[in-house]
DNA sequence: CGCTATAAGGGAAGGGCTTTCAAAAAATGT
DNA sequence: ACATTTTTTGAAAGCCCTTCCCTTATAGCG
């Protein structure tokens, strides 16, 4: 019932090869043929089936992504990212959501044999170096985004760099009580999917802090999964310290939040008692006057597709890495410390 | 290269019918042929071609979902759920995501002629009725979530209901003058997409003021696009009033946290000098304690793919409707208005 | 005007699977 | 042991494209 090429081919009085030819814009058919052609498309209102083309080309003309998105505001803007640069491309974007281990295990196993897709971009999840051999052993182009390989190609910032970067304005402001709140750094039973980035944010923490000399309290550095109310119990926690920090780094926007709604409870005004500085720039930071370290989260989702499709053409290219700047953003929630 | 079926055929001394007879566990094939023809498969790592294999079931074996998701934290919540429940069925997800007219319009004319999903889902955007011809006539099984049209399945909730609900609940209390902040209710050029559901919350909030015999006050309803952002600023428009509200009534959580931030900002205690209930219980809801109308936004993704599915087994079912209940939760930003 | 060089087009092969059909093997009954 | 039924299996057809090879049409040239 559906119309094929054989209809188009019949009502045109052409081959196939020919209509297949006018379909691919081959430059070796006479305009008055290609017209025909058209025509008969146009009349019929046929649509080349994709599967058949696929299958033809030996391409699947979509692109996975694997991502913990719907937990925090960021991944959801990385993705945002990336759909919009699929979108202009010929692929289709399929999503693996990662919400547990076990989802986890099972898309980074079966994707890459299951043969779905001609290329993965993984958000924030680390591979095993198994998994990376995997993934190269069935030849499935792939490019990380704010995770590392050595193997794949990657879209990063420098997290240890940021840290610095955020600590070090505080410093300048004038603090030397700043303490770090984040999710737990090494604990893989407190953080399954081996997120790094706060890791890398506390190594510059700690590398602002020493050049400043100024010495670590260890109780200045409060973990915990991540959640705005997890953030905030830390927050609290800190602020009931017999000698509270007088400025706090979160290491998300999403825990800086936490910091200021528990500061809000104490009643300890931001940022003329307490400064607090986040990390990301989500959209609601703005309007929180939150200030914060910016990392391009929707153009790091642009980017990595730029290089998957990249290594779709050529195969055999080498893996990169791509650097995105940071920025830090003053707004209105850091200030030098009372007297 | 890839090793395919015929491989694995010659490998168990069998046909590639039978190959494909105990792919598909076909009952018509013997114990031992099937163990043999496993063991070849094992020892091959054969996987068979998905691409063949929907071209050879004339099925692409993917659902699409059309949404406006990065706006909103609802739309991710819903999404959220669709991607759960397509994960355990043997699609793939699509994800089409809509930030412009331009795009709406594409992927509505684009998505049913090119036969690159064999259903679709469509979260929160209305199709007219020649979108909706388009889908039929194309035979492409269509699903809408939070959004209505007579032809199509759809997982709804009674906004009218809601609205009356909250609106009733700030009575109950024993306010009398209650504003209403939403989007923009039917302008098409302030509201492209034509999302509904601020207007049938509306419908809900006339009603409940007429059946208590409160007069409606015009001035105390306040549209703006949905933002964060504008939601304060109208906010502040009606606590600037000469009259201004004891209660309001937020469209969205968003624009309830908007709201709450109005407050703050002008040094109104919430709720004793001010209640605010917001409608969607987003996780953020629970954080700050916000009454709120909660609607399963997640369970209305997981149900528009059981409907989806069905429909893919039963071509010829009609369209049918799931009622999602709303429920009022009571937190701590509503209170009797002052004496 | 005929011959060659080139452009254009027809059609078969191929891609890897499912499914149908007919043949072979096994099971059953006598 | 043989005929008959039932189960199991192999092979071919079909799904709908792209691409390659070869033929045919056109153009160019002497």
């Amino acid at each position: 019932m559906p119309i094929t090429i054989y209809d188009v081919a019949k009502k045109a009085g052409v081959g196939i090869g020919t209509v297949s030819r006018v379909l691919n814009d081959s430059p070796k058919v006479r305009i008055t043929t290609r017209n025909r052609v058209m025509a008969a498309i146009q009349e019929l209102h046929y649509h080349p089936n994709p599967m058949a083309q696929r299958m033809a080309y030996g391409k699947t003309l979509a692109i996975g992504v694997i991502t913990p998105f719907f937990t925090r505001p960021s991944f959801v803007e990385r993705l945002r990212g990336i759909e919009a640069s699929v979108a202009e491309s010929e692929y289709d974007l399929i999503v693996y959501n990662v919400e547990t281990l076990a989802k986890r295990e099972r898309y980074f196993r079966t994707v890459p044999m299951s043969h779905r897709v001609d290329g993965l971009i993984i958000i924030c999840l680390p591979p095993t170096d198994a998994d990376v051999e995997r993934f190269i052993e069935e030849k499935l182009p792939t490019v990380l985004v704010d995770t590392y390989h050595p193997n794949l190609s990657r879209v990063v910032v420098d997290d240890v760099s940021g840290g610095r970067m955020a600590t070090q304005y505080l410093i300048s402001l004038g603090h030397r009580k700043i303490a770090y709140l984040s999710d737990p750094l090494n604990d893989p039973l407190a953080s399954p999917f081996r997120f790094t980035s706060s890791l890398y944010r506390y190594q510059g923490y700690r590398q602002a802090l020493e050049e400043a000399e100024i010495p670590f309290v260890p109780r200045y550095h409060q973990a915990a999964e991540h959640s705005l109310y997890q953030a905030k119990v830390l927050a609290h926690r800190l602020l009931s310290l017999p000698d509270p920090p007088t400025a706090i780094f979160a290491a998300s926007d999403t825990q800086a939040m936490g910091a200021l709604e528990a500061a809000r409870e104490k009643g300890i005004r931001v940022p003329e008692e307490l400064s607090v500085i986040g990390f990301d720039d989500i959209e609601i930071a703005a309007y929180l006057r939150l200030t914060t370290i910016r990392q391009p989260l929707y153009e790091s989702g642009l980017r990595s597709v730029e290089i998957l499709l990249s290594h779709l053409d050529r195969p055999q290219e080498q893996p990169r890495q791509v650097n995105l700047a940071l920025e830090l953003v003053i707004r209105d929630t850091t200030a030098p410390p009372r007297h």
